[in-house]
RNA sequence: GGCGCGAUAGCAAAGCGGUUAUGCACUGGAUUGCAAAUCCACGUAGGCCGGUUCGACUCCGGCUCGCGCCUCCA
């Protein structure tokens, strides 16, 4: 079966078609590092790793970038704010996010360049323009003119004079046109610059991810991914910086825009500007990566997904459930094989539709959950393996059902090892056929948040 | 003003023109010292009004409501 992505440049499903079925390029617009990401700016990561992992295996390489935005006015704003440097500041959060990404089970990208690293690629790219008639100088900026670009709103569907209707655009002075925008601009001394050939100043936003593809990437890249707020003006700009500065003529700079929808508070748009947010790094004070993970993939990625408590409680139950069937099962499951790993797979396929593969892995609990023996050893390497699809399942049961959030520590709560000689007291309790004290135990520990199960190879527990 | 998205059972969330999505919750049963976990059983839901069709949640038209982009934004 092939792969099936929504494009937004058709506004359809299509048959994905490699430029090179060698190397797959794939660009994934990441954080802009002046504070900690909200779990809205964690769904594209989670979403197109579960791309890229599809594509890894279907194809023998992948080039994988993802950006890191270390130079903006929001970051030069915090840096002032917080008296700490740019540079601090910048790799302060971008360690951060690595971590609040390694937490939700993503796999590195294969490139991850940062705008600072290639000022020079992008002050080429802007002289190009200019050489070529599609940017001009103007008070020390420069700016792309949208008019000299004829498929300019092809991305987003839109054109010029519909859009400056009923909208809020400032028209700065000295823009040719009012759709214009900057390529780069001015820095006074106390802002971060670079010398070019239009003084010292700072690349605008849009400038560095169609230079990093360019030179990391290539000319025309096969997939471009980011939130549906990217699309205008951001990517529409990307594509006329990219499409003009290289003469593609008919050809993309990109085959396949992938747009991932919002994550909404009570059906309004999370987002850092309205407040109404939480970081990966609170969430994850409460319950474990994989539950945010998983809560992301519940809802198919071009959907909005309305986060709340019960969003959570609802993944942990589902999770619960899924590592329930793994208990005692090993943990490589490279070699597992099942036509059910086959029909998750083909449910990913399908523009990533992730809460049917999530059915699949239910289903495949549900036969462990009803058999013995080999036949159980296999299906749970095959729930193993159908989850590694997904970056989920890949831990010890046991661990799962121990987990308890990094900030618990010793101070409060009970030991594993303070736990374990209860479970002692109660079981010679039992032994003895003293319910009371049995019962009492089991009662105690649940006020702790401990639940024991009695099985025939023991009593098990878990943080509930 | 332009462009776009959504409305499914108690909750979350999919596919599909006619056959069980799935998970959680609920109820009954099995199991258990009692529980928990697990298993079995259990839900004709698809905003409103028309149309096409032998048949529509699924296609077409209109309406209502909600949301988003056009300004930084995943």
């Amino acid at each position: 079966m092939t792969i099936k992505l929504h494009n937004t440049l058709t506004q359809n499903k299509d048959v994905f078609t490699p430029i090179n079925p060698d190397e797959i390029t794939m660009y994934v617009c990441g954080p802009t590092v002046y504070n900690y990401v909200h779990i809205g700016n964690a769904r594209p990561v989670v979403i197109f790793d579960v791309l890229y992992r599809l594509l890894k295996r279907n194809y023998a390489s992948v080039k994988y970038a993802r950006n890191i935005t270390d130079v903006d006015d929001k970051i030069n704003k915090a840096s002032a704010d917080n008296n700490e440097t740019i540079g601090e500041l910048s790799s302060r959060f971008a360690d951060a996010f690595h971590e609040d990404m390694a937490h939700l089970q993503t796999l590195t990208p294969d490139l991850e360049p940062r705008a600072t690293d290639n000022i020079d690629a992008m002050i080429e790219m802007i002289q190009t323009l200019i050489e070529k008639g599609h940017a001009y100088e103007a008070q020390g900026h420069v700016l792309f003119q949208v008019s000299t670009d004829s498929n300019y709103g092809k991305l987003s569907n839109r054109n010029v004079e519909d859009m400056l209707a009923g909208a809020r655009v400032e028209v700065e002075s000295y823009k040719r046109e009012p759709g214009d925008f900057v390529l780069w601009k001015p820095s006074t001394d106390d802002l971060p610059g670079w010398e070019s050939p239009w003084g010292r100043g700072r690349p605008g936003w849009h400038i560095e991810c169609s230079a990093m593809i360019n030179k990391h990437l290539g000319k025309t890249i096969d997939i471009h991914c980011g939130g549906q707020d990217l699309i205008f003006p951001h990517h529409e700009n990307e594509i006329a910086q990219g499409t003009c500065c290289h003469d593609h003529g008919s050809e993309n700079f990109v085959n396949y825009w992938m747009h991932n929808g919002y994550i909404t508070m009570n059906g309004e748009k999370m987002a850092k500007s309205v407040g109404n947010f939480f970081t990966v790094r609170e969430l994850l004070e409460k319950f474990p990566g994989e539950v945010l993970r998983f809560a992301l993939l519940t809802a198919h990625y071009r959907s909005p997904l309305d986060w709340s408590e019960d969003t959570l409680l609802q993944a942990k139950a589902s999770l619960d459930r899924l590592y329930g069937a793994l208990r005692d099962a090993q943990l490589d499951a490279a070699n597992a094989q099942h036509v059910k790993i086959d029909e998750l797979e083909n449910f990913i396929k399908d523009d990533l539709a992730t809460p049917q593969a999530l059915s699949v892995l239910h289903s495949l609990a549900g036969d462990i959950n009803k058999t013995q023996g080999d036949e159980k050893s296999n299906l749970q390497q095959a729930l193993r393996k159908a989850g590694s699809f997904l970056g989920l399942l890949s831990q010890n049961a046991d661990d799962w059902f121990k987990w308890q959030p990094e900030s618990a520590n010793n101070e409060s709560g009970l030991s594993d090892d303070s736990i374990d000689a209860f479970i002692e007291e109660r079981l010679q309790a039992r032994a003895d056929k003293n319910f009371a004290r049995s019962d009492e135990i089991r009662d105690e520990l649940k006020e702790q948040g401990i639940i024991l199960e009695d099985s025939k190879e023991g009593t098990r527990w878990t943080r509930g």
